[in-house]
RNA sequence: GCUGGAGUAGCGAAGUGGACAAACGCAACAGACUGUAAAUCUGUCGUUCGAAAGGACUCCGAAGGUUCGAAUCCUUCUCCCAGCA
């Protein structure tokens, strides 16, 4: 009973479905999407699903609040891809649920989990512990403490967990988002016991990344492929759709600013100026979060997907932790 | 050619005699982050020395002037926009 699974974290555009994609023919594999924005249905082309012509099969894996499906992209099936409507705010704890769900059932199928996707919290959530994750939000209590000031929050989470307050750093003490879930939990934690039982992987990381010259030329040249692969035209959908566009869902880079162009506000120009730079700074902070969360151990390893040695790196490298024979 | 408006840091935009190296927004750079993570939040952001406190230098189109003191007032020049010729 092996819980092996091999994770495909790193930059947008850096190729990461692609060799997912590759892993799972070569290993039998199916892959697990890891991707905040890419549970939206609707949002194909911004997000860079590539599944224009792909078969979207339903399955059921047991969960009260979604149902879930497999795209089949050149006979690999893709989980967790159109999971929820874009006015849904779909969050980490349910990506852990769902993830963990999926990676179970394939496991019972004797085929090998590629969790791949750029949303670091969603990767970690499935190998660390992060236990809090797991505790769920209290839409009431999140809607009277949002009419709050920084400083009030400040204050109610001093009086519900002293410590918890004086532990976060002076970023996360100017967080509302970040104070309101703190008293959410602390409020959680007074009337319910922990009860956390998650399953442990077995992992094996690849971190994929390009030199900095390059992704910025790679990330230039997928705007425009998704401008001419019709990206005004899923944009003009969900507005017509009436999706708030102020939503986490619709927050990923480039709607606003084709919106913005569509609404006549800003030049195409423009509209693509912005979205490269959004494009860009996602790609810098992907990095920095991979660098700090994601520690060097043995379990992890970085490459560039530009460098032509590094798939025979990957694959000696996936061969020895699924402790498969080299061909 | 005349009349009116305007020229402020990478961009946009406040400031209209002293608390101005100059609000604010964007961009940039650095960072934080255990249920919105493509989100949210923090710091830096004229140059320079310094770990910091702080110091030095340059600065609001250009040049000159008034004033103890000018981005702010005056003169000339220059560029831009609008109206009239």
């Amino acid at each position: 009973m092996d819980n092996k699974i091999i994770i495909i974290g790193g930059q947008t555009a850096t190729g990461k479905t692609d060799l997912a994609i590759k892993i799972a023919k070569e290993f039998n594999g199916e892959i697990i999407s890891a991707d905040s924005r890419q549970v939206y249905i609707g949002m194909d082309i911004g997000t860079g699903k590539d599944v224009k012509n792909l078969e979207f099969t339903m399955y059921n894996v047991q969960n009260k609040n979604f149902q879930i499906g497999y795209y089949t992209a050149d006979g690999i099936k893709i989980w967790l891809y159109d999971v929820v409507k874009p006015n849904y705010q779909f969050s980490v704890g349910e990506y852990q649920d769902l993830a963990n769900r999926v990676i179970g059932d394939i496991i019972s199928r004797d085929k090998i989990p590629i969790v791949a996707g750029g949303t670091g919290l969603y990767l970690r959530s499935l190998i660390d512990s992060l236990s809090d994750i797991t505790i769920p939000p209290d839409e009431k209590l999140r809607k009277s403490l949002s009419q709050l000031k920084v400083s009030k929050l400040q204050k109610q989470l001093q009086g519900t967990d002293r410590h918890k307050f004086f532990r976060l750093n002076n970023s996360d003490r100017n967080n509302p988002r970040r104070l309101i879930r703190a008293i959410e939990i602390s409020l959680w934690k007074k009337t319910n016991s922990k009860i956390i039982k998650k399953p442990v992987y077995d992992y094996c990381a690849i971190i994929l990344v390009n030199k900095e010259k390059t992704l910025e030329e790679k990330i230039s040249q997928r705007i425009q492929k998704r401008l001419r692969e019709g990206m005004e035209k899923e944009v003009r959908f969900l507005q017509k759709k009436g999706y708030d566009f102020n939503s986490p869902a619709l927050s990923a880079t480039g709607y606003q600013e084709i919106k913005d162009y569509l609404e006549r506000k800003i030049d195409k120009d423009e509209a693509i100026d912005r979205w490269l730079k959004q494009e860009f700074g996602y790609a810098k902070k992907q990095l920095v979060w991979f660098k700090k969360f994601l520690p060097s151990t043995k379990k992890i390893f970085w490459f560039d997907s530009q460098d032509h040695h590094s798939y025979t790196k990957i694959r000696n490298l996936l061969c020895h932790f699924l402790k498969k024979p080299l061909s």
